[in-house]
DNA sequence: TAGATTGTTAATCGATTAACAATC
DNA sequence: TAGATTGTTAATCGATTAACAATC
């Protein structure tokens, strides 16, 4: 009925919308127009009514969006009206940063597994995980219903992490290993690379103003 | 001489090729074509060929890209030829993690001070840097001749860190908070948001292959 | 020379923005 | 009713890809 493909563009920006709304729930805010959604994302309201409208019409002319129902819309349409199991491989300072990481409860995702290729690892307490050995990956998947892999090894590692990772049957990756990965088409793959966002930031100091005349975005 | 103006998107993408280059470089390989690149990084050639061309003419027809050369070409665009002083606002468990992380010496990004809004946090030591009041924030930028700013706090405190930076006379923020952060123009936001990208890689979870039939890109 | 590969122009594709009728 | 704001079409803008002459 609906055979439109969604641009990428557009999923990436619902997160934001959906935080952003979230907020203004808090904070008993009951209606929101995409003009002062447009104000506070940096973003053109034109566009955000466009991104929306792809899923279903959720506002109301002349008043704006009503913030619980869009909430609703947007959770549903993200499918983080269900939980989602995670796997997270990698127990290094990242790794431990992120399972202690709380926000996922409320997005329904979970991390509910926890892998090291180290074996000296393996037994260790993390945030109430016992760390497993890699032999265990293919089984917990399967067992603990896991779609969604966290990939916090090191670069050298990341590939073949990620080959086991699709062999197990997981079918996203949140990638944090600067590198990038290879997988079967049907895998989707998000990279969560701030060394690279760091590198092109240096690109945007001080000297380049020159050059960059017509500047100020973002 | 050149008032081309260089898209985001092509400054986002010299990073990728610049830590490929340095695989090659430690393999030994001395020469790659924009085909080998393409293939590896999941690249048009054609599209790193534009890439590069905006900067200089790196490669040699007929033979490809000298890949020392090209790393060195590279890191003079990225301004990673000379040491970048960064400062981190944040020492909760991301900002820890990122404090240990040495990928920056090679880069020659180097986080020289740590801030925490909390002051029992004062005084503690991390990873051979003492933890500081924020109050000290623009003394120690202006000393440090620090440009880059990293934000690992809380969403809640994130805007007023940013605000602090940008009175301090930071030039370049890598914002992991999960919010969007208003600054004055001449200031730069790269966000290193993953929980955007978690949230986001639910989406394409499962049940939505039949509507992204012409699925399988990144 | 023949084969390979760049740099670059032109063509294509896709995403953003503007504009406005519909309507609350 | 008048004012506001959506949903959506059309216009614009920008980025990616194809194609190829230049040349190593």
């Amino acid at each position: 009925m609906k055979p439109i493909k969604i641009s990428e563009a557009v999923v990436r920006r619902l997160p934001i919308y959906l935080r952003f709304l979230n907020e203004l729930s808090l904070s008993n805010i009951q209606t929101v127009s995409s003009q002062d959604l447009g104000e506070k994302l940096d973003l053109n309201p034109a566009q955000i009514r466009k991104d929306l409208a792809y899923f279903g019409e959720f506002g109301r002319k002349g008043v704006g969006y009503n913030v619980d129902y869009l909430i609703e819309k947007i959770r549903q349409i993200l499918k983080l009206d269900k939980t989602m199991n995670v796997v997270l491989v990698g127990t290094g300072n990242l790794g431990r940063a992120l399972c202690n990481y709380s926000m996922y409860i409320k997005d329904n995702m979970k991390i509910v597994a926890v892998f090291d290729a180290d074996p000296s690892k393996s037994g260790t307490l993390l945030n109430h995980l016992v760390v497993q050995p890699m032999q265990e990956l293919a089984d917990s998947v399967r067992q603990l219903d896991i779609s969604v892999g966290i990939i916090t090894v090191p670069a050298s590692e990341a590939q073949k992490v990620a080959d086991e990772f699709v062999a197990a049957g997981i079918r996203g990756i949140l990638n944090f290993a600067p590198v990038v990965l290879k997988t079967s088409p049907g895998v989707r793959i998000h990279n969560a690379d701030f060394t690279a966002e760091l590198l092109s930031l240096a690109y945007y100091m001080d000297h380049h103003e020159a050059l960059n005349e017509g500047d100020g975005e973002r």
